[in-house]
DNA sequence: CATGAATGAGACTTCATTCAT
DNA sequence: CATGAATGAAGTCTCATTCAT
């Protein structure tokens, strides 16, 4: 299932991602995408079946990008580790990131959607799992249930790395992701 | 800045609204929308000069729906009202709020990003009088800054309505909600 | 079933049936046939949805044109009057008839082929009537298989039309059908 | 003007003669072809300059194979073996067959249509020389013309072979043939 | 004997828009 | 209020072909 990209396929992967950053996904078109590498359309589709493949390409670019954390982490330390490794993925390629939270724009293409969604699901497995050792360990309080409890972890880091990339990266997104850690870490305690 | 609109262009803005819940932005064309009322696209232009236009008014219907809470509420009560005032929005016209919390939608249509922007700005400002009230009045926690506070309450609630329009309605909203609420209070309010 | 064409709808296709005879199916392209008319291609859209609905209008024109007979027709006389009928449809439009007997044209349709497939099997059905008709009137040998009978009796004819088309109309159709029905008429007749 | 074709030439002839056979003539192309043979399409023009002369490659298959029957048959019994050989190569090869007797399929290609139409007019003067001697040995009657006995042998058999080509096979081609044999000669015989 | 990469032309189609009626 | 007819730009994709390696 893992196709391993030519170099140039992941040229072209890297100028698509650019393009839809730049001014949304209906700016990623064939042309667009053809004039940013300076060859003519057709020559894209010697490299790719379809413009569906690269966007398959480009969304596969997540997986495994996403979801693992340090197999030796556990409980609530483990949830801090995905929230940091997801504003540092946003950090490390902002590109990539304004497309990894807004599955909207995806709108209207079936197969990614499919994709997408395949990739929420096990990223909110593995949340919850965590989520579940928190609540053994005693540090996180037990009377919330597990899918509001996922939304109000998610829900507010993904809100936070939204409003950045709106924002043009005009916070520092560390600073306040540390915040919102903290914040939260406070808030869900069992005991205060 | 508020042009009221004419019977015909309400039933144009209702359905371009559909269709782009139907399909995504990429769904609301001239020819669509113009079949969806079985008249000619040309006809779509006696009541709108532009496509932007037709957009514009859409978004517009947020205003007013959004905002205004009644002006007798303060505090945390507030804040419940206006999340609650969401999702029965939301329930009422699943169209409109599938856009609604979708910017990125717009992407690429500075007007409208414009138009939402201020929106969403005027939105966060109310918020945050709300939760200045709710903390001198002892009801939240007071040592949580501000705009970290408003992720965590204005994020769970967007993935919420997020899940809940992915899924097709799948799951009650308003007991979903309800939980939410109870442990958003339970978990922001001072003394535990 | 009958869908009544435009004015404008039956010029697209006159133009279409050019170009068909003139260089084969290969030539029938919407550029091609929007410059015929003196229009840009989009224009063609606004007439037809698809390529392929032109093509099916094409191809319904034969619909009627090819079967019916005059209804006091039987036997042997109806068999003639069909084939007269056929040679004097080749005559008057010549590109109609080129592709009207060239069903491999259009391999690779299957849409279309499904259409001349169902106008074949009717011309069938309407000619072995008659065979049978003749036969019972005694005009015909009773000892040939219906389906043999059709054969000989429409493959020639078919032959005939075809040489005239790749010929470039080079020699007298009448007169060469004319010698191949009496010819027919004598071979098939029981006594002689 | 007989060029030798090697080996990988002949297996891309092979594999064009499917194509077609498949989908019309709209399928045979470069890149079709390569992918049938697992090659790059730059591949094949390595063994032939040109797509054309993959086409002429292929035409020229029927050459010999058509014509020449046993020198030794005269007469009747030369129509029937030719009418008998023809349709035994249909049946060795359908594919070449198919394409065989359709001649619109080349439309648009003169080179083609050149070679195509110089083999059809040799496979004429032979079979009316056949006629000529079946009439002078008083097989046959001496009062049909020999365009238009042409036309009433040739004509159903080609009809046959479409049909059975059409239908995919679905009848008993040589039992067919047997009785259209049968009937054309009886029916051509002068005493009856 | 073949691949990798590209090109230029042209295929079908959709889009927003205009204009006369 | 609406239709009928058109346009120009752009979109995705396919095709035959070339050239360096």
């Amino acid at each position: 299932m893992e196709k391993k990209l030519t170099k140039r396929q992941n040229e072209i992967v890297d100028a698509a991602l650019h393009l839809i950053a730049e001014n949304g996904m209906g700016n990623l078109t064939i042309r667009h995408l053809s004039r940013r590498l300076n060859v003519t359309d057709a020559a894209l589709y010697y490299h790719f079946h379809d413009k569906l493949e690269i966007i398959q390409a480009l969304v596969s670019r997540f997986e495994g990008e996403v979801d693992s954390i340090g197999e030796d982490l556990h409980g609530w330390a483990a949830v801090e580790a995905a929230l940091v490794r997801r504003t540092e993925l946003v950090l490390a390629s902002p590109d990539l990131a304004r497309v990894l939270f807004a599955e909207e724009v995806f709108q209207g293409e079936p197969e990614v959607e499919k994709l997408l969604y395949g990739m929420m699901k096990r990223h909110r497995e593995i949340m919850l799992r965590y989520f579940s050792e928190a609540r053994e360990a005693g540090e996180i309080s037990p009377d919330i249930p597990p899918d509001t409890l996922f939304r109000m972890v998610i829900g507010p880091i993904r809100l936070l790395i939204k409003q950045w990339g709106m924002s043009g990266g005009g916070f520092d997104l560390r600073l306040e992701r540390g915040k919102l850690l903290t914040s939260l870490k406070t808030v869900l305690s069992k005991n205060k």
